[in-house]
DNA sequence: AATCCGCACAACCGCTGGTAG
DNA sequence: TCTACCAGCGGTTGTGCGGAT
């Protein structure tokens, strides 16, 4: 059931208390009559500080696109991307607002092939949802580095493939890797189109730095970006 | 005024992956 | 290596609200 500002006040007090984390304590030591996933989502999605209310801006929104079209529906992803935001706030607006966006009824499917370019056919997944620290020695497997072929290409639905070519790099150049991993990302799907103004503006170049750099600043701060990453 | 319907958001549930023993 | 436990994720459902009828 919903939370009351009771819960709410207990839930803050024992975070502030005790960090976040452990959240299999969390209901004995708040005093609360609820599970570790509802603390922990009641958490992350309501009670954190610095979380942003309201609608989503144009920017907001513009970002959240191209992403999908990046990432799939890793809602928890792409609202690493979105300071303030929850994984479940950009899933429910994504589910109310933009999802609608992308069901062209028949009749125009024909002058909307540009909508139709988002699908689930060409949705990148591009890692597991959480690295280990010595799965994070690893990560430059994901752009093919340190994996024995250089190519991935697991098939979930139709199409999953990243292609890279450089395998001298050296192993302890993971933070490089991520940049270059997100610049191979963002370089490789440079046609996506622009569905929230109804019009098809490529990604530029000059778009993907900002988006490289704010993974750049994620990973140099360690496990809150890497921990999506 | 009562009812219905759709929307937006909160919360729940089941599953997966990581880790410790 | 196996197993149990924990954290986190994404899909789904529940709920409240406002507008339409």
């Amino acid at each position: 059931g919903a939370w009351t500002e009771e819960e709410d006040l207990l839930l803050r007090e024992c975070i502030e208390k005790y960090g976040e984390g452990k959240w299999h304590l969390v209901p004995v030591r708040a005093g609360l009559n609820r599970c570790r996933k509802s603390c922990r989502l009641r958490w992350l999605n309501y009670l954190r500080p610095h979380i942003k209310r309201g609608d989503f801006s144009l920017d907001e929104v513009e970002l959240i696109l191209r992403l999908h079209k990046l990432l799939g529906n890793r809602w928890s992803l792409i609202a690493g991307r979105l300071p303030g935001r929850t994984a479940n706030d950009v899933k429910n607006y994504w589910n109310t607002h933009l999802r609608k966006k992308l069901i062209v009824p028949h009749d125009q499917k024909q002058e909307s092939k540009t909508a139709m370019k988002i699908t689930e056919n060409n949705i990148i997944k591009p890692r597991p949802r959480t690295f280990s620290r010595p799965a994070m020695n690893h990560v430059s497997c994901w752009n093919g580095k340190s994996c024995n072929k250089n190519t991935i290409d697991k098939n979930e639905g139709d199409t999953e493939i990243i292609k890279f070519t450089d395998e001298k790099q050296k192993p302890e150049e993971s933070i490089d890797d991520g940049l270059q991993w997100w610049a191979n990302l963002l370089a490789n799907n440079i046609e996506i189109k622009d569905l929230a103004n109804g019009n098809s503006p490529t990604l530029l170049h000059e778009e993907i730095a900002p988006l490289v750099n704010i993974e750049s600043n994620l990973m140099q701060e360690g496990e809150s970006g890497l921990s999506d990453f």
